[in-house]
DNA sequence: ATATACAAACCGACTAGTCGGTCAAAAAGC
DNA sequence: GCTTTTTGACCGACTAGTCGGTTTGTATAT
């Protein structure tokens, strides 16, 4: 449907046009009167709608990181074992990602531009993401389904980083979509934390395509 | 040594100032007279030295780029096989962490505000990194260290991310040093990727630490 | 009449970059 | 060896322009 394009708000316009435009040229790179520009409205629309430029990146980041959360909490609730729920929680971000592509950009990119309370604000949510991986991470150590040498503050943050990286090199039309990116990385990542014992669950075939022997 | 502190040119307490400034603020967060105030020096010393802020910038870009790519080639050579050559390419990145942290942070974040001719400079050498990496696993999987059911692209780029990401959480002084985070590292990409054969190969044995069965 | 939702002109603060000038040290002349 | 000249590193007041934000005005809906 394209007339979802004609029927969006100003306060649409804006948040559209801003996230296409700092993605580009980062935060500092668009001013104000360039985004009311692109959006087809004026100063007037945009402080209407908006408290201040600051403001508005921070809603760009509070979208973002509130629906991530909100997505791996489902993920992680309506699964019982760590294994699926870890591949659960990495299949959330990468639904995430197709959509809230331009959001990712400036979250990581941007942040240290936030004001201080909004950096706060958004610091607890990231805190909060992390140490919902960090559990099921040790959660599947204590249920030998993962390796008990395992560092879970690392394993945590590599997993993060391998998948949080994608925003830098994945492109959508490309030749690899975010299903196969996302298959590989629970392959590799299960292969690099599990026990054997966590391996020959039945639930862990599904993720780990097969087993060089 | 202290001495050297006194002995910094002018130039190298502005990039010195800059790199500072920048990891805390972001680029468009320092201005330049902020940097000159830093620095102790003026206006003047300051475009004495750097054709533009953007200069700066650039200049801060390349040297670590640079750094980077030199030990990675130097580690690549210096090798014979491809877990080996894996493995010291990690630690050639471990080794630049510590030194170049801030030029990471600014590499990472601040790069959208690179002019377009000094960005695709920039990028040329970034290709230059990425393909050292994937012709490494290219050859393993030639070779049959690494499984040939891997994705060389989405391989690489897990990797590097996983590696890249650390300059969004490590910190100096902290309670893990950059030596175990890579042993971490190291231990978990090869159980992710090695084959049988790879994993019985003696040189392997020293980067995989245990193997439960 | 009053509130809402925008438009357009406007403002003051700040910023990157400039430019005439200083000064110490090296080079050249004698 | 001593003076003169030249060079280059560095200074800081200044400028032209940009930016985020404000104010005033206006059309519409209730």
């Amino acid at each position: 449907m394209e007339g979802q394009k004609l029927k969006q708000t100003v306060k649409e316009r804006i948040l559209d046009t801003a996230l296409d435009l700092f993605q580009q040229k980062g935060y500092h790179g668009v001013s104000v009167d360039e985004i009311v520009d692109v959006a087809k409205t004026s100063k007037g629309g945009f402080y209407h709608n908006f408290k201040s430029k600051d403001a508005l990146l921070y809603e760009i980041h509070d979208i973002f990181i509130s629906h991530v959360l909100a997505e791996t909490k489902i993920a992680c609730k309506t699964h019982s074992n760590p294994i699926d729920q870890l591949c659960a929680m990495l299949y959330a971000f990468t639904n995430v990602f197709d959509v809230y592509n331009r959001h990712i950009t400036v979250f990581y990119d941007e942040s240290a531009y936030l004001q201080p309370d909004y950096k706060a604000n958004i610091k607890q949510k990231r805190t909060e993401y992390r140490r919902l991986i960090e559990g099921v991470i040790e959660e599947g150590k204590q249920s030998g389904h993962f390796r008990s040498e395992i560092s879970t503050r690392i394993t945590t943050m590599a997993i993060i980083g391998m998948v949080n990286w994608t925003y830098k090199w994945y492109w959508r039309n490309g030749e690899l979509s975010m299903e196969q990116i996302t298959l590989y990385f629970n392959d590799m990542i299960l292969r690099g934390i599990v026990t054997e014992q966590g391996f020959n669950e039945s639930f862990a075939k599904q993720y780990i395509q097969s087993k060089v022997v």
